[in-house]
DNA sequence: ACTGAAAGACACAGACT
DNA sequence: AGTCTGTGTCTTTCAGT
C-alpha cells in the first residue's frame, strides 16, 4: 500500500469534481489562482494513482423505470471460501444488484437492489435471489424516501 | 408526475454516461452509428428532464482516509413531522453521513457513514450522532468488503 | 511547481434534408 | 429525427521561469 500525499490543492480539486465531473480544467484553475496546467496535472496524477476511480453520470432511478430501492440483508449456510466465492459470482452477475458489502453483525452482506416495483422485486427475490445456492436467511428493508445522497467523501 | 420517453438510444447513451462520463459526443455517436448533434440533443434532452441528474467523480474512499464505512440503522422516539424534520436536518448537517434512507421494518433511517477509523467513527457516534435529539435506539453494521458497487441503473 | 502560448480536439449552433 | 459544416472553447502539450 502506497500513502497518498494529497495537498490542499488537489482536496480542492476533488471536492470540484465530486460535484460536477464537467467543470473545465479552466474553471478549477480559476478558482484554484493557477492556470490549466498544474491543474491538468494533479487530475492526471489522482486518475492515474486511482484516487479519482471513474467519471460517471448519475442517472435518476424514478426516471428509467426503476422506482423500487430494497436493501436486503443475507446470511450464508456456510462460511467457507468457496460458499462466499459462489455467492459473489451469483450476486455479479445480477444486474438488479448495485451493491453488495460484507457486513459485521448478525448478517454477512448487505445489497442493495434497485428494479422497477413490488412485483419485479417479488419476482427477483423467488426466482432468482432465493435460488442462489447458500443462502441461510435474508431479510429485505423498502426504502420509502431518499433524505440525503451524495458522493462527497472530502 | 411527467412520463419519459427513453428509447434504446437514449437507453444506450445512459449506459455509456453511467460507465463513463467523459467520454465524448462523438465517441457516443460513432458506436450508436449517428452523427454528433441527435446524440448531443439527446444527452441535453435528458439532463433538462433530470433524468441525468449529475456528473462527478467518484473517489477511492481509501485513498483520501476515508477507510472506514459505517451503515447505521436508526429509530426515532417520535414519529411526528417535527421529529423526523429536527433529525433530517441535523443528519444534513454531518459530511460524515453521505446517504440516508427512510426504510421499512424495525427501524426507521439507514444511513451510510464514512470516516478515517474506528476511533473517528467511535467520537462521531458518542459526540454528533448519539446527541442528536429523538434518536431511540441505534445499531451499527461496519463494512468489511465492497464486494459490488456500480451506478450503473439502466 | 508554476506561467504563457499554441496545436489539435471537442462541444455546440445553424442551415439544410 | 437526422446529416453536414463552421465557430468558439476546451484540453493537452511544450518551452521557459
Amino acid at each position: 500500500m502506497y500513502v497518498f500525499k494529497l495537498d490542499d490543492k488537489d482536496l480542492s480539486i476533488l471536492r470540484l469534481l465530486q460535484q460536477d465531473a464537467k467543470i473545465t480544467v479552466r474553471e478549477i484553475a480559476a478558482r484554484l489562482h493557477l492556470t490549466t496546467t498544474p491543474v491538468h496535472e494533479r487530475i492526471r496524477r489522482m486518475e492515474e494513482q486511482g484516487v479519482i476511480k471513474q467519471y460517471v453520470a448519475l442517472v435518476d432511478h424514478t426516471k428509467v423505470n426503476k422506482g423500487l430501492i430494497v436493501f436486503c440483508h443475507v446470511s450464508l449456510k456456510e462460511h467457507t471460501k468457496q460458499a462466499g466465492g459462489l455467492f459473489l459470482d451469483t450476486i455479479n452477475g445480477f444486474a438488479q444488484i448495485t451493491e453488495c458489502y460484507n457486513i459485521s453483525g448478525s448478517f454477512d452482506f448487505m445489497l442493495k437492489i434497485v428494479v422497477a416495483d413490488m412485483e419485479e422485486y417479488h419476482q427477483f427475490y423467488v426466482d432468482q435471489l432465493g435460488e442462489t445456492p447458500g443462502i441461510s436467511h435474508m431479510q429485505s428493508s423498502f426504502v420509502m424516501g431518499i433524505m440525503k445522497y451524495t458522493m462527497q467523501l472530502v
